[in-house]
RNA sequence: GCGAGUGUGGCGGAAUUGGUAGACGCGCAUGGUUGAGGGCCAUGUGGCUUAUGGCUGUGGGGGUUCGAGUCCCCCCAUUCGCACCA
């Protein structure tokens, strides 16, 4: 027999299956549907790495199960093409993205091919293609229409090295999460989506995804729900109110001073009455110079300035209260001011120390001469009139029905999720269907005349001042819309926009009328099982159910969740075990070992290398076990033995069955193929494999590694390939094995094993445990006062000194 | 600071409901096969030990139990997420 030589065969299997058409999605077929989808990849320029492997191989192993188990599977592949390093690497070789993203997508979608991912590849798509961006387009517009895509001026994150605006969540740290750079501050006037509009729908929907609970948890901290009350405080000497959400209405009589946030409107709207205006802009000018990350992070002193000649009246006590603005009261949250009640809160003690406020205790317990008393999730109400005596849960609703009655304020629910800053100023992203008009109104382009595509630039370097490069674009800049002269949009998407929908798009991908048809939708949505990286289980993933929400609203779409199912892979470390970057030169090319020990092999131990879910450091030298497996099954085929297997060969076998069923089905592919490589060793312990065993053991590691299984289940004649042959089921009655072994014990720890028939009774078996000679050292001279008996398993005899 | 995860041999990692800790793989050791090397095969491989036995052992310390990697309490380390969230 022929020595495994996999890459000749994972050539000949890969064109056999593209020439079958074998993993085509069938639109509408009478079998069941099942959509497998894995987050489709950026085509850079480095093509593949282990880690995209290790995403799209858990998906592969289902979508190649369901197959075999009759299921009408799509399993689809795109690219996410827009973005920056495209164009960097553009801007930097002198050759236009467009020619870089065309040839990235094709190395890419050749790479894939040489693992042999079993995607349908027909139903590619990519973010780029106008006719895919066509119906970004289309989704902003409907977005826009509803009132839920809006331009504001407001301070953003701006990395001064790639010049564009970032996202408070691409600025982490204070760096852009591109390269590094520190983030400035800047105004500027800029796109954003109403996803708040959607903060409870989008929380509420999370009950129905399967999902770890971390990675729901992290999806609703990042929406953050709190439930409070939002409370008016009368300002003295104007007519005017200051606003503040507070979820504890119940402290409201140890409130002593207010702080409010430096860019607070506030200030302006009573500047005449303020007597320290310079104070104020000179803090206010400081505040802006630090970034967030500076304002959260470094600064813990506790900084502000109090307003001369405005002051707020607690509601309650009648006690005026001084107004601070500190840099620790952050815009973007609630109202931007907050009732200070040092006596609870550890940053307003720090601050009412500092500036010499009134510290009031409104709830027993603490001893507020050396801290806050923070611990005040349950506790009772002191010095707060009718509040008094009250646990702190009732005291809230007392007091929130206070407020409502007096109209002083009312309940409401504040979510920390912010709007979706939705607009790049770069050269390749999706163009914003909008045109500016000469009277300065914005207009919404006609549907029918997108796509508006994006002009061919010979120079797409970004313009001064973090414009869009586009702004250069003279002749696609300037038209006329509705009689009146005007200017396009010069903004971009970000690149999150073509991938909030285009798992809706794989339904249906070259439609030419609609983003996809309502029956095809309904036929193969909602995502059975969406497989991808836990960075992207909360921007991702929510900003995709924001859109799929929306157009489920305006009746786009037939099901309210898009997903069902959501899973994510561990990190793929260097052999270093630290994570893999090209700076520490601890990268492995996947293409390398498909090169050396074939496809299969790196199949097999991608996902042998550890739990699915957790990081785990590469290893070459397991590479090497995988293939050793792979060979192993090879050459088990001159095995192939006319008599039967031995019986507990054959329970084995039909253990096997049902443990790699349960496996795969709960992401653990480690002990899945772990088991299949026992089968294999009890095959050589017998020396033989009976025909049919062997067939199973084909049909079981095929999702896993195709090529090598195609190949042996060929030479065993069969015509019809592996790809719709059925999985193997368990045979329950064959699985009870005939003898067992029962460990035998005193007082816990174990002292003798014993073989015995499975189904010999209990009297019986004490019996022998009993006659066990190895047991009488240690039974000698004592008395038994307990003996455990544990079916099929165990005998533990607790014993004394007689 | 808050929340979640993880911690088991030389290494990656196994271990339904508490019931033989270390499956499977790597590495290593010894022997075999081979012109050599590789490959392959067999056996062994947590530690200690006065070895057919005994003791000990799942980050540390307590506890519950006939019995704990698994359950409870306290601590330590590490990774990730959020972060002055009002």
């Amino acid at each position: 027999m022929m020595d495994y030589q996999a890459s000749a065969i994972e050539k000949k299997w890969q064109q056999r299956w593209e020439k079958d058409r074998a993993f085509q999605a069938i639109d509408f077929s009478e079998k069941p549907k099942y959509y497998a989808l894995v987050e489709f990849p950026y085509p850079s320029g480095a093509g593949m790495h282990v880690g995209h492997i290790r995403a799209y191989a858990s998906l592969e192993v289902i979508a190649r199960k369901r197959r075999m188990e009759g299921f009408n599977v799509l399993f689809p592949i795109g690219f996410d093409a827009f973005g920056l390093p495209t164009e960097n690497f553009a801007m930097k070789e002198n050759i236009h993205p467009r020619i870089v993203t065309d040839q990235n997508i094709q190395h890419f979608t050749t790479q894939l091919k040489a693992i042999g991912f079993s995607f349908d590849y027909d139903r590619a798509v990519d973010t780029t293609d106008p006719s895919y961006y066509r119906w970004t387009q289309w989704i902003f517009l409907k977005l826009y229409e509803q009132g839920l895509a809006y331009r504001n001026k407001t301070y953003v994150n701006y990395c001064p090295s790639c010049q564009v605006v970032l996202a408070n969540e691409e600025s982490q740290g204070g760096e852009c999460d591109r390269c590094g750079s520190p983030i400035v501050q800047k105004e500027k006037d800029v796109w954003f989506l109403k996803i708040t509009a959607y903060a409870q729908k989008l929380l509420d929907g999370l009950k129905d995804l399967e999902t770890l609970p971390r990675i729901a948890l992290e999806q609703e901290n990042w929406i953050g729900r709190s439930e409070g009350a939002l409370v008016r405080f009368p300002l003295a000497g104007v007519e005017d109110t200051l606003e503040v959400f507070t979820t504890r209405s119940d402290t409201l009589f140890g409130a002593t001073f207010m702080v409010i946030a430096p860019e607070h409107p506030l200030l302006e709207r009573h500047a005449k009455h303020i007597t320290n205006g310079a104070a104020i802009e000179a803090y206010q000018a400081q505040a802006r110079l630090k970034t967030e990350f500076e304002r959260t992070q470094l600064v813990k002193d506790k900084t502000g300035v109090r307003l001369e000649g405005l002051h707020a009246i607690n509601p309650l006590t009648q006690q005026p209260m001084p107004i601070f603005i500190a840099d620790y009261v952050m815009m973007g949250y609630g109202t931007g001011a907050i009732m200070a009640v040092p006596g609870h809160d550890s940053r307003d003690y720090a601050f009412a120390k500092t500036y010499d406020c009134p510290i009031v205790e409104v709830i027993a317990g603490g001893d507020l001469s050396v801290e806050a008393y923070t611990d005040t999730e349950e506790g009772t109400l002191i010095n707060s009139g009718f509040l008094n005596g009250l646990d702190v849960k009732t005291a809230i609703r007392t007091m929130n029905d206070h407020l409502e009655r007096h109209d002083l304020g009312h309940t409401m629910v504040n979510f920390k999720m912010k709007d979706w800053a939705f607009n790049r100023q770069r050269y390749w992203g999706e163009p914003i269907p909008i045109v500016h008009l000469s009277d300065g109104r914005m207009a919404p382009l006609d549907e029918a005349s997108l796509p508006l595509e994006l002009p061919y630039l010979e120079d797409f370097k970004p313009s001064a001042e973090g414009a869009s490069p586009l702004a250069k674009a003279e002749d696609w800049l300037r038209l006329t819309h509705q009689g009146q002269e005007a200017t396009r949009e010069t903004d971009t998407m970000p690149q999150w926009a073509g991938s909030s929908w285009y798992f809706l798009r794989y339904t249906d991908p070259h439609n030419e009328h609609v983003f996809a048809d309502y029956d095809k939708l309904q036929y193969w949505l909602p995502v059975d099982w969406y497989n991808g990286g836990m960075e992207h289980v909360t921007r991702h993933v929510i900003y995709s159910r924001f859109w799929h929400r929306f157009l489920y609203d305006q009746g786009h779409v037939p099901y309210p969740e898009p997903y069902k199912k959501r899973t994510a892979q561990g990190l793929i470390l260097g052999p270093d075990g630290d994570k893999m970057s090209k700076s520490k030169g601890n990268v492995v090319n996947p293409m390398e070992i498909v090169e050396h020990y074939g496809a299969d092999t790196l199949r097999v131990y991608i996902l042998f290398i550890g739990d699915y879910e957790q990081p785990t450091p590469w290893s070459d030298a397991g590479v090497k076990g995988a293939r050793r497996f792979l060979d192993k099954v090879w050459r088990l085929k001159e095995l192939i033995s006319p008599s039967p297997d031995d019986p507990e060969f054959t329970r084995l076998l039909h253990q096997t069955i049902a443990e790699v069923d349960h496996d795969c089905e709960h992401v653990k592919f480690n002990t899945a193929i772990a088991k299949l490589m026992t089968l294999t060793n009890a095959a050589y312990k017998q020396n033989r494999i009976s025909l049919e065993a062997y067939e199973t053991l084909l049909k079981l590691l095929n999702p896993f590694a195709p090529h090598v299984c195609e190949e042996l289940y060929e030479a065993l004649g069969h015509e019809a390939s592996l790809v719709h042959a059925p999985y193997p089921k368990a045979d329950a009655s064959k699985m009870q094995a005939q003898t067992v072994t029962v460990v035998l014990s005193v007082n816990g720890k174990v002292r003798a094993k014993l073989e015995v028939e499975a189904d010999l009774d209990e009297a019986t078996l004490l019996e022998k445990a009993l006659a066990e000679p190895r047991l009488q050292p240690f039974l000698e001279g004592k008395v038994i006062v307990k003996r455990i008996v544990v079916p099929q398993k165990l005998i533990n005899f607790v014993v004394k000194d007689a």
